[in-house]
DNA sequence: CCCCACAGCC
């Protein structure tokens, strides 16, 4: 196995070589600390290609001046451009020059592997590692939370705390991201415990953000507003963190005037150093607050001024925010006009959204319209038909309305699921309100989370 | 000369 192992890889840095058409020349005779530095200042221009060219070159014709610094450089190119292939084959040179038992090359391999969407190789990466330290193990859990996996990154925080390593302030801040994913209140507050247990902990702001983030995803906005209003430092994480939390909870005003504070706070300090600028998250926040509330013309107020005022360009996010505030307001033709307006393609989050305001407002002409839009994009997606025959059905248009079910059962998309109660198999799909077991399932979703929340304490060590 | 982190629309 590993002799075709190796020559797999052979293949693979042959192939590198091969690919190699520099388009400029590059100094190449240089020794690694000096090669490094050039490596470096690409990484820090962005140029992130020319890196990887520079490093084909010197490998090709200096391989003496590549170290595992070199290697560093090049897989974080690789990772911030998702460059799966070139990463790859760094990963088959860091083989081949015999790096493999050094640990911050593994690291950056973990780092690589999950910006490209593979855990299980980031994970098989980590386990290969001799010598764990609590910068590979952060690393992996990092991968997780990235990829969507939050409880798989806290089972592997509880593994990590188990081998009797002490997690540093990046492991926890990552750790209280996860337990925000996971809606994890008790572990949580047992994160938040062990912070303030620790005298070097308790001064980062990364990591008290993360404890604020944490409690407002958790619901537990008054702990939220403790944290923030006991730190004498904020940045704009920490605003935009305690903004966004009382607009997710229903405090449009206060959200409100939590931004206008923001921007206060600004003009009351001279310096330029501690200046915190509201950025696109933070309007984001602000948008979100006042569709919440219904406050149309206080919505687009805001929408202005981040663009006049800030200069931020709005991204979907924002015009999506936009659209569910007109939307929420009946302003289905306004709406409508400003999806067309957009200077950014439409996505299907903001078609969906004009697609439920139909479904609302018992709008069919428009619903209509609006589902052949999506099924352009997202041709499975199974829950847009149920909100149109579910516009049908409140119209009382029952043959359409069995028609567009007919097809849907027909195309059996990915993600259905059938509940079985009794002797009878219902369909369930996301989406679909008029459903008589939604209560049901919501029910039994609630009891799951309450026995996962409990499931989050501590394990005996 | 090196490796890990915080806020986001349905």
């Amino acid at each position: 196995m590993n002799v075709k192992k190796a020559s797999s890889i052979q293949r693979v840095i042959k192939s590198s070589l091969r690919n190699n058409q520099p388009k400029a020349k590059f100094e190449t005779s240089l020794k690694p600390p000096r090669a490094n530095h050039t490596l470096k200042q690409y990484l820090q221009r962005n140029s992130f290609t020319r890196a990887i060219e520079f490093f084909r070159e010197l490998l090709r014709q200096n391989p003496s001046a590549v170290d595992s610094y070199s290697l560093v450089f090049v897989l974080k190119a690789c990772t911030r451009q998702s460059l799966i292939v070139e990463g790859q084959q760094g990963h088959a040179t860091a083989k081949k020059l015999g790096f493999e038992p050094i640990i911050f090359l593994q690291t950056c391999l973990i780092d690589f592997y999950s910006a490209t969407g593979n855990v299980d190789s980031a994970y098989c990466v980590f386990d290969e590692i001799h010598c764990k330290n609590a910068i590979c193990w952060t690393s992996l859990i990092t991968a997780y939370v990235d990829n969507d996996m939050p409880g798989k990154a806290l089972d592997m925080f509880k593994k990590m705390l188990m081998t009797n390593l002490e997690p540093d302030q990046v492991t926890l801040t990552i750790a209280l991201t996860a337990c925000a994913d996971l809606g994890a209140l008790s572990m949580g507050e047992w994160i938040h415990s062990y912070i303030c247990r620790e005298n070097v902990l308790r001064d980062d702001l990364c990591l008290r953000n993360a404890l604020v983030n944490m409690y407002v995803k958790c619901g537990d906005i008054d702990a939220a507003q403790t944290l923030f209003y006991s730190s004498s430092q904020k940045d704009v994480f920490t605003w935009t963190s305690m903004i966004v939390g009382h607009a997710l909870h229903g405090q449009s005003l206060e959200a409100l005037d939590l931004f206008a504070k923001m921007k206060q706070a600004n003009g009351n300090i001279k310096g330029c150093k501690h200046l915190v600028v509201p950025n696109d998250v933070t309007f984001l926040g602000v948008l979100m607050a006042c569709t919440h509330a219904g406050m149309v013309e206080e919505g687009k107020r805001q929408f202005k001024s981040m663009v006049q005022d800030y200069e931020l360009r709005p991204r979907l996010p924002h015009l999506g925010c936009m659209v569910d505030l007109l939307c929420r307001a009946g302003l289905l033709e306004e709406a409508h006009d400003f999806i067309s307006q957009m200077q950014v393609q439409p996505n299907a989050v903001v078609w969906r959204t004009l697609l439920g305001a139909c479904s609302l407002h018992d709008n069919i002409e428009a619903g209509s319209t609006v589902r052949l839009q999506l099924h352009e994009l997202e041709p499975t997606h199974v829950g847009d038909d149920v909100t149109l025959s579910n516009i049908y059905a409140a119209k009382g248009l029952w043959y359409e309305k069995t028609m567009l079910r007919c097809r849907i059962r027909s195309r059996r998309a990915p993600g259905c699921s059938s509940v079985e109660v009794g002797s009878e198999v219902n369909e369930f799909v996301a989406g679909d309100s008029h459903h008589p077991l939604k209560a049901q399932i919501y029910d039994v979703l609630v009891h799951l989370m309450g026995i996962i929340r409990s499931c989050n304490h501590m394990p005996e060590t």
